[in-house]
DNA sequence: ATAAGAATAGAACGATCGTTCAAAAGGATG
DNA sequence: CATCCTTTTGAACGATCGTTCTATTCTTAT
C-alpha cells in the first residue's frame, strides 16, 4: 500500500514531543492537551493516530526501547574488555536515553489500576536493558575480570542506578552527568574501600 | 491553649495516608479524592487541615525528613566503623522512608510549573539525608578507611542509588529488598572487580 | 474537474480535578 | 439548656482531564 502523504511524519512529531513531556512530567503529569499544544497539531489529531493515552505511552516506550536495544547489540562487540563494556554501555545509557522513560515506566508499574496487558508488556520492556547489562556481566566473569556472587542481583542494581541517574537529565548538563555516569561506574567496579 | 478534641488526630491520619498514596501514585496521580476516601474524611475537611495540595506535601515531607534526621543522628554513633555505619545508613533509610517520598520530591523538582519557593523548600529537603550520608564518608577519609577522590559525587552517587531502592518499596517484599540494599553497599565499598 | 479517501481541526462530552463555601454537627463553657 | 467555637460535611465552582464525533481541508486517482 502506498503512502500518499506525510502523515508518518506528524505521528513521529507527535510521539517525539510526547516522550519529551512524559520524560518530563511524569505519565500523569502530562495531558493530551499538553502533547497537542507542544506538537502543534490538535488534541484529536492525537487520537486520529493512536488509540488512547496509555497505548500512545506504550509505543513510545517500546521504539524506544527495540531501537536501544538493536544499537546496543550492533557496537558493543567493539569493546573488548568487560570493563570497557560496562562503561561503555553506561555512556551509552546516557546518550540514548534521551527520552528517560524509565521513571515513566516504574510510575505506571507501581499503578494499581493499570491493566494486566499493560503490566505485563512493562515489565518485558525494562528486561531489554537489563538484558544487555547481564551479559555484560556474565563476560566479565567467564573473562576472569570480574568477581560477583550473585550475577541476578547485580544486574539489577546496576541498572537501577543507571536508571537513577537518567532522571537527572533535565535537570544538570551534560558533561556533568557524562561525568557522574562514568564515576558510577568506577566505584561499581573498584568500590571505596583502601585496598 | 487547651485541646478540645482530638482534631490532631485527624490531621494525623489524613497526612498518613496522603504520604501512603503520595508514594504509591505519585503527586500528580494522587488525588484529593483519593486522600478524602482513603483517610475517610470529607474532600473539603482535607481543605480544613491543609491549605492546599502542595502545601500538604510539602509539610508531609519535611516532617518525615526531619523525623528521619533526627532519628539517624541519634543511633549513628552506635556505630564505629565508617564501613559499619555505610550498611546502618542504608538500612535505616529502608526501615525510615516507609513513605518513599523521593520520587515524589524528583517529580515535583524536574516541573517547570511549581513555584520558586516551594522549589527551594525542595532543595533543602533532599539535602538532609545527604548530609548524612557526607558525614559517613568523611568520617571515612578521616578514618583512612575509605579512599575517595571526590567527596561530593560519591555522596551524591551513593544517595542515588539508596533513593532508586526505595521505589521498589510496594512492589518486593521486605527481606529481599533488604537484601538489596547490604549488597549495594557491598558493592559500593568494595566493587566487583577481581582483586 | 470531480469524486474518494486520508489527514486534520475543533467543538463537545461526561468525569474528575483542586478548591471554596455555607451550613450542620459536636464538645466545651457558662 | 443555651451559647460559642472547633470540627466536619457535602454541595457547588470553574478548570481541565481523556475521549468522541462531526465537519473541514488537503492529496491523490479517475
Amino acid at each position: 500500500m502506498k503512502r500518499h502523504y506525510d502523515s508518518d511524519q506528524t505521528r513521529k512529531i507527535i510521539a517525539e514531543k510526547a516522550a519529551q513531556l512524559f520524560s518530563q512530567k511524569g505519565f500523569a503529569g502530562t495531558s493530551i492537551s499538553d502533547i497537542s499544544k507542544e506538537s502543534g497539531f490538535s488534541k484529536g489529531h492525537v487520537y486520529y493516530h493512536f488509540e488512547n493515552k496509555e497505548k500512545l505511552f506504550m509505543t513510545i516506550a517500546q521504539d524506544t526501547m527495540r531501537v536501544w536495544g538493536d544499537k546496543w547489540d550492533a557496537i558493543s562487540p567493539n569493546y573488548e574488555t568487560a570493563t570497557a563494556k560496562l562503561y561503555a554501555v553506561a555512556a551509552f545509557v546516557l546518550d540514548n536515553y534521551k527520552t528517560p522513560l524509565l521513571k515513566v515506566l516504574q510510575e505506571l508499574m507501581t499503578n494499581p489500576a493499570a491493566d494486566p496487558q499493560t503490566l505485563k508488556q512493562l515489565y518485558d520492556l525494562v528486561e531489554t536493558p537489563m538484558r544487555a547489562y547481564e551479559a555484560v556481566f556474565q563476560y566479565g566473569i567467564d573473562n576472569g575480570e570480574f568477581v560477583i556472587e550473585d550475577l541476578q542481583t547485580t544486574t539489577f542494581l546496576f541498572g537501577n542506578w543507571l536508571g537513577a541517574l537518567c532522571q537527572h537529565i533535565f535537570t544538570m548538563d551534560y558533561d556533568t552527568l557524562h561525568r557522574m555516569f562514568q564515576q558510577s561506574v568506577t566505584i561499581f567496579l573498584g568500590g571505596i574501600l583502601k585496598k
